[in-house]
DNA sequence: CGCACCACAATTTTT
DNA sequence: TTGTGGTGCG
């Protein structure tokens, strides 16, 4: 029978906790709390949901299950309950730390948390945040990727999987692809019927099922598909070459931690023991495979909370299934579901908008996003002529916006393609509105830091013939294609490596005229294998020295060759902060594995001010005061495929969803009548998912409004500024609206008329110039066209950039 | 071996 | 329309 004074301090213990989280709303605090068992997190868009993940690992430190238990320590007495009656109504410093101990009940140690998400910047975010939270503590908390976190547990436990060794590498993608192109040939299969793209699909598919090519191929072997067959053929020689190799490719990664935590009992017993408690984010995007994984880590102790959002589930493409989120109740009967439907970010017009667009959608759970923010302005749909008029509608919104007080980083251009960004960075360059394109050419791809890298892991691991045959004649060294081919067959048929085929060719007749060369390369490797325990920075430099790479790119003084040596220098200071964080003694293994998992490093950088345009996948999980959907047309958004497919025409809207709750305040909705697209002109009909948004929450725009002549009336104008832009609920209003009332007609027209008269700078190739957004540069091209020029600049900092000249010079000057 | 030219295809993308 | 990748020539 629990006494009164027991019942007492329970009760409270909740009240001291839960005052710790007093900032977070019902909801939120309801799921920071539950702490035990399976929890179903169903956070909508801008709920705070990496808040909720973030206090709950906090709460799990600093007072364990205490607030969802009835469990009550034997050393309780009723004279702590008064101590904390007190320190309830009255905390005080000094007494915080014995109320935090007589409340907290089994505080979890950081270690026995792991927290997974997909990208590595939710990651690096999470850690941050915790970081801030819980001080150094916090740095014992896996806070990682699905990735990393299993790469950590195979360097531990990949010896118990034949043929793999600790030292594995990861290849990427692209690696792949490269890999399956040489066994498709290998096979004597045209690569045209047997494309390296979709027998890696294939592939990735299988293991999403959990079948190695062994499983696949006695799977497929009654299959009356011959093309299957075929590609479990192909699977196997993959799978082989890449255990030759040490190597595991990104399924592979999550394949062998699910099957070593299936298949043996002490790897499975050590991990499930360790981890406590299991939390992920992103729950919708999981495939099968890691679900699987996620299951088997929590499966020790069954604390498994997933956080995500089904109306957000937009990567069934790539395996993501949501059904994973819709049965997670069945596999977890005991679970507790929480909804946080309360939104911070968006107005109220907005979530109307979005909600109406997703509630068109039958598989979901059902939420409804509400918010305490202001209905806001509505959202303009605008109908252009064609995809430039579209542009230039979107570039003059920003400038009036700009000019009244918004700063370029407030806007963003959402698209369904990438193909779409040509028109708008044209209109934006001709403008001169500074903008950055989110998802081109990655630093990690570039030829030279992926040839700098491929050395890196040959020095690591010389049995890595796919890195060793980039670089092999990487500077030139008379390494000719046949000889290349000569050594790789000779390694296929004698199951070995490249590298050691090249070691002993002096002793093969086939490859004795190439020989003295091979053996050049061959001594270089070993030469720099040989101090691969140098201090890494140390190394990289002996390695452009030796490898002559760095001689190569000085024997020209081309524009390229000094962005190349700019790259390869910009590695190495990223070599340089990875010791800064891990120590001067960290490995190359380590570097590289970080490389491997670490792609995004021209991350997107809030600091700078420039518009920001991207896909709408790649603008999940950010958020901007405007934004612009850009090409809202049937065959577009929504694709031409998912017209007509139920569950892809959900998944489209899904991504509509996504995209209209990106917007805090302002939403700007655009397509266009006839648009040309891959060469050919089409006449799209308005987006479907435009129309289904309330026409209360809606204000239709139509050309004449943005006209040159109009543009300063139809935007400046006091009232309309009030009323289309209400900034109440910003924290920083007065600055805004400031600016707003100060602006007046002359000076939009004065400025739009600059931009034609004022460009009586005369630039020719090889001058240098100072540019307001993109810094310093030089100029490498002018091609005049008719009455204006197309210039080239080679910028310091932001790479070449083309732009009009009469619409740039008035944010440059020479130098 | 490097460069120039032509054919071809083209949602979305993280690790 | 644009970019890429493969082939063929100098």
């Amino acid at each position: 029978m629990t006494s009164s004074y027991e019942i007492a301090f329970l009760e409270l213990r909740r009240k001291i906790i839960e005052r710790e989280f007093n900032r977070l709303n019902d909801m939120q605090l309801k799921a920071v709390l539950a702490t035990e068992g399976p929890l179903l997190l169903l956070a909508g868009a801008g709920s705070g949901k990496t808040t909720v993940i973030i206090n709950r690992i906090a709460n799990l430190i600093i007072y364990g299950r205490a607030c969802d238990s009835d469990e009550i320590p034997e050393q309780i007495k009723e004279d702590d309950v008064r101590f904390l009656e007190s320190y309830l109504s009255d905390p005080s410093e000094k007494d915080a730390e014995r109320a935090k101990a007589l409340v907290s009940l089994y505080p979890v140690d950081p270690w026995r948390i792991i927290a997974i998400t997909f990208t590595n910047k939710a990651a690096e975010e999470m850690r941050e945040r915790l970081a801030a939270m819980l001080g150094d503590s916090a740095s014992d908390i896996w806070a990682s990727t699905f990735h990393s976190a299993c790469v950590r547990i195979l360097r531990r436990d990949i010896t118990w999987l034949e043929g793999f060794g600790p030292g594995f590498t990861i290849y990427d993608t692209t690696d792949s692809l490269l890999l399956l192109k040489r066994i498709i040939k290998d096979m004597d299969l045209d690569e045209k019927s047997w494309p390296p793209r979709s027998v890696l699909t294939e592939i990735s598919t299988a293991k999403d099922a959990q079948l190695d090519s062994q499983e696949y191929s006695e799977l497929m072997s009654d299959s009356r598909d011959p093309r299957k067959k075929r590609i479990a053929e192909i699977y196997t020689e993959y799978a082989k070459r890449l255990r030759a190799a040490n190597a595991l490719d990104f399924d592979d990664i999550i394949l062998h931690t699910v099957r070593l935590l299936k298949n043996v009992a002490e790897v499975r017993e050590y991990w499930q023991r360790r981890f406590r408690y299991v939390l992920v984010d992103e729950f919708q995007d999981t495939n099968r495979l890691q679900y699987e994984l996620v299951s088997l880590l929590s499966a020790g102790h069954r604390n498994i909370c997933v956080v995500g959002d089904d109306d957000q589930s937009i990567y069934k493409f790539r395996g993501a299934t949501i059904e994973n989120i819709l049965g997670f109740e069945n596999d977890y009967p005991e679970s507790r579901v929480i909804r946080l439907e309360q939104n911070y970010r968006s107005t109220g017009c907005i979530l109307e908008a979005a909600n109406a667009v997703i509630c068109n959608n039958s598989s979901r759970k059902g939420k409804e996003l509400w918010t305490k923010n202001t209905r806001g302005e509505k959202i303009d749909i605008y109908r252009a002529t064609d995809e430039t008029d579209e542009a230039d509608y979107i570039a003059k919104a920003m400038l009036a916006g700009y000019r009244k007080g918004q700063k370029w980083r407030d806007f963003a251009v959402l698209y369904r393609m990438n193909a779409q960004s040509n028109r708008i960075e044209f209109a934006l360059k001709r403008n001169g509105i500074p903008y950055r394109v989110i998802g081109g050419m990655k630093f990690f791809e570039r030829a030279e830091i992926k040839d700098m890298l491929a050395y890196l892991c040959v020095i690591n691991n010389t049995n890595d013939d796919l890195r060793l045959l980039r670089i092999v004649n990487t500077p030139p060294r008379g390494i000719g294609d046949k000889t290349l081919e000569q050594v790789r067959i000779t390694a296929v048929e004698e199951e070995s490596s490249v590298f050691e085929v090249m070691r002993t060719s002096s002793e093969r007749e086939e490859l004795r005229k190439a020989a003295p060369r091979l053996m050049r390369f061959v001594e270089l490797t070993e030469h720099l294998a040989a101090v691969k325990h140098l201090r890494l920075d140390e190394l990289y430099d002996v390695l452009l020295d030796k490898s002559g790479y760095m001689s190569m790119l000085n024997e020209k003084d081309t524009i390229e060759n000094n962005t190349r040596r700019e790259n390869i220098l910009e590695l190495k200071s990223n070599i340089i902060s990875f010791l800064k964080e891990n120590g001067d003694e960290a490995g190359l293994a380590q570097f590289l594995d970080e490389v491997a998992l670490y792609t995004d490093i021209d991350q997107y950088d809030i600091d700078a001010d420039s518009v920001v345009l991207m896909t709408i996948h790649s603008a999940k999980g950010l958020e901007f005061p405007t934004v612009f959907i850009a090409g809202a047309e049937e065959g577009i958004f929504p694709g031409i495929r998912s017209i007509g497919e139920r569950e892809e025409l959900e998944e489209e809207r899904r991504l509509c969803y996504v995209a209209l709750t990106r917007a805090k305040e302002k939403l700007i909705i655009t397509s266009a009548k006839q648009r040309m697209l891959f060469g050919r002109t089409t006449n799209n009909q308005i987006s479907r998912f435009a129309s289904e948004i309330p026409e209360n929450c809606v204000e239709e725009k139509d050309s004449a409004l943005h006209l040159k002549p109009r543009i300063s009336g139809g935007y400046v104008k006091g009232e309309n500024v009030r009323r289309t832009w209400d900034f109440s609920d910003i924290a920083d209003v007065g600055q805004i609206t400031d600016t707003v009332h100060r602006y007046s007609k002359e000076s939009v027209s004065q400025k739009s008329n600059s931009a034609v008269t004022d460009s009586n700078i005369k630039l020719n190739k090889g001058d240098r110039v100072e540019h307001n957004a993109f810094g310093s540069g030089m100029v490498i091209s002018v091609t005049p066209t008719g009455g204006d020029a197309l210039i080239e600049i080679a910028f310091d900092k932001v790479g070449t950039k083309k732009l009009m000249l009469k619409f740039a010079a008035q944010y440059m000057r020479k130098l």
